[in-house]
DNA sequence: ACTACGTCCTGCTTGC
DNA sequence: TGCAAGCAGGACGTAG
């Protein structure tokens, strides 16, 4: 669910309340949550008990909160995943996966509906955890080169659509942002990403760019409870959103029924107008 | 190395 | 009303 602009959201509450309070008691009422973890649980709570933590970080859709000294816990958010921070000792929500308890009297909660979304501790100390390492730059990296990011994608025979979802390639980007961004850069999905030209690309990437960067000023797209930001607020992007589950609805820029078609076992939202085949 | 597909989960909505 | 199928924002392992 969370994309980029969702897990930043989620990283500036974290940043917030976060840095500085230390892991006194950890409970994880459902493994499944800590699956990355090697030892399981009992080496979660092992590794993480009596630990400080400093300034949460973020590449694309991964988020980890490095631990004074050395390590660092990772999160990916899945499909469902939240971290919620709350007074210890008041209800807990549904799905609740994960508790840890601060030295402050606050818990963070972790909870995920689905259980796609899972926490780990990794161990060492650099810049970004070892297991993030196939992870690409994301597009609101500020060090990222848009041309030269353009002409990686465009070595690539996939459609355009499915090159943007790669976190290989670059990150951050989900289902959402992709038909947004292409509907913005009016191409077709399905285009083969090297039959595409260099600027359309780079278009592309800056239509990435700035729908990301209004929705993480609108707090993030949410639909309903399932996203939500650390206090358990809801951001208003999909207010905003032109495609995406708008099927049937006119198209922004000229008024053609908005289609919606399975896309590798999901959908994909496009103005059949605007967003031409070819 | 690139590419495409199936799988891991739960719960809500839809349609018969 | 009941029930099953379909759908949901993602990543990874595997096979070709």
């Amino acid at each position: 669910m969370p994309e980029l602009p969702e897990v930043e959201v989620v990283r500036r509450g974290l940043a917030a309340h976060l840095p500085g309070s230390t892991a006194v008691e950890i409970a994880v009422l459902n493994s499944r949550s800590v699956r990355r973890q090697l030892g399981g649980a009992e080496s979660f709570v092992a590794d993480l008990r009596g630990r400080r933590f400093e300034s949460p970080r973020r590449r694309g859709k991964f988020l980890w909160v490095p631990l004074a000294g050395a390590d660092a816990m990772v999160a990916h958010l899945g499909m469902s995943g939240q971290f919620r921070l709350a007074e210890a000792g008041s209800e807990r929500p549904k799905h609740c996966r994960v508790v840890i308890g601060l030295d402050t009297g606050s818990e963070l909660r972790f909870v995920d509906q689905r259980m796609f979304g899972g926490l780990w501790i990794s161990h060492g100390n650099s810049d970004i955890p070892p297991e993030l390492g196939h992870i690409a730059p994301d597009v609101l990296d500020p060090g990222l080169e848009l041309a030269a990011l353009a002409h990686r994608i465009r070595t690539r025979r996939s459609a355009i659509k499915r090159v943007l979802l790669d976190q290989t390639v670059v990150s951050g980007i989900g289902n959402i942002y992709a038909d947004e961004a292409l509907w913005r850069a009016k191409l077709h999905g399905e285009r083969p990403a090297d039959q595409l030209s260099q600027r359309a690309v780079v278009r592309l990437l800056e239509a990435v760019q700035g729908v990301m960067g209004e929705a993480l000023e609108q707090g993030g797209t949410s639909f309903d409870e399932l996203y939500v930001n650390v206090n358990g607020e809801s951001g208003y992007f999909s207010r905003a959103l032109a495609v995406y589950g708008r099927e049937g609805q006119p198209c922004e820029r000229c008024g053609t029924a908005i289609r919606r078609v399975a896309f590798t076992n999901r959908s994909s939202h496009f103005c059949p107008a605007c967003q031409r085949r070819r």
